[in-house]
RNA sequence: GCCCGGAUAGCUCAGUUGGUAGAGCAGCGGAUUGAAAAUCCGCGUGUCGGCGGUUCAAUUCCGUCUCCGGGCA
């Protein structure tokens, strides 16, 4: 049995330790970074020592169905600080950044100190320097505008944006065209008219202890490695084995690194040892594109550098 | 031992009727205000296996050697 503040103990290691002394005790503390790099570790850290919620920062940790292959902190963690916002959304819901900033502002105004931790870059800009509130998109216009993507490509939309909009967007990233023609179609307002009255941050940066961790490349790719090597010893193939009566590609859900790549294993498209390499590779690959977030996004954070 | 086929970017391969070469993937850099673990953009000098020959010029043709497949003994 172990009793509370065991695992707070046994997550300190050297580079915590050291961390921890630079961090603030009194103001909400951020704690950004790569997967795999030890946010969690850090947080539970934090929070154990100033008794303070965790609240997390991460798009796929939401979901309900992925504790393993999200590398959701397990039961014995969770005992140790209270968790929030993390495994409550059902595999079938879509969630976006407006949502959890909604949350993460219900959890703010009650008062309780907070470590916001994740690996999800926009939620943190979101957080701290602010997100327009425009009406969620109707399924019915989500619809349409994925047939419409499907049959005639973006071309379509992009002609019927505003030209506000379309000299502001990246008119080569359908997903952004389409966000922007959701937009116009439901709420009759181009998204960039939005855009301009992005109100003051829920939490600027000024008001928060903001932390990125930035371990070495190297050795973060190896950690990755052995990390998805954890969750299959510890039962990411049974985890994703049943959902599989429920899986679709195209699902909210659907897109935790690992899962489409195990799912097709499951069902006799690939080897495990190539699910596995394809599963590492692309984590890897959403790594570097959380360094290249941190890099030209986070330049007013405090770096850590991990292990 | 003999015969055939390979050897070109980190990997898989294309190509050059002789004028020193280009795709995919990987990698690297970047963008990213509601699907963000998503989505998108940019970046290609590499003894063209070694050595020799022919040629103004060889990665390309010839010879030979090495290695890897396959076949015959």
């Amino acid at each position: 049995m172990s009793n509370p503040g065991d695992i707070c103990a046994k997550m300190k290691s050297d580079w915590v330790d050291l961390a921890l002394r630079d961090v603030s005790r009194s103001a909400p503390v951020l704690i950004a970074g790569p997967t795999a790099s030890g946010k969690s570790a850090l947080a539970l850290a934090i929070a154990c020592r100033d008794d303070r919620i965790i609240v997390n920062a991460d798009a796929l940790q939401v979901y309900a169905r992925w504790r393993i292959l999200t590398a959701r902190p397990n039961l014995q963690e969770e005992a140790e600080a209270e968790h929030r916002l993390y495994g409550h959304v059902g595999r079938d819901i879509s969630y976006s950044v407006g949502d959890w900033l909604r949350e993460v502002s219900a959890v703010l105004q009650t008062g309780k100190p907070v470590v916001i931790v994740g690996g999800t870059g926009l939620y943190f800009s979101a957080l701290t320097e602010g997100l327009v509130d425009i009406p969620a998109t109707p399924a019915e216009v989500r619809k349409i505008a994925d047939f419409r993507r499907a049959k005639e490509g973006i071309s379509g939309l992009l002609q019927e944006l505003d030209v506000a909009t379309s000299e502001k967007i990246d008119k080569a990233n359908p997903a952004r065209v389409q966000r922007a023609w959701e937009v116009l179609q439901s709420t009759g307002r181009g998204l960039s008219d939005w855009q301009r009255e992005t109100g003051p941050a829920l939490m600027p940066l000024r008001d928060a202890d903001a932390l990125v961790l930035r371990p070495d490349v190297d050795g973060l790719n190896s950690r990755i490695d052995q990390r998805f090597d954890a969750m299959l010893a510890s039962g990411a193939l049974a985890e994703v084995a049943a959902e599989l009566p429920y899986w679709v590609p195209d699902k909210p859900s659907a897109r935790a690194i690992g899962a489409a790549e195990l799912i097709g294993h499951l069902r006799g498209d690939l080897s495990l040892d190539a699910a596995i390499s394809a599963a590492k590779l692309a984590s890897r690959q959403y790594a570097k594109r959380q360094r290249t977030w941190a890099r030209s996004r986070m330049t007013g954070w405090n770096s850590i550098i991990p292990h």
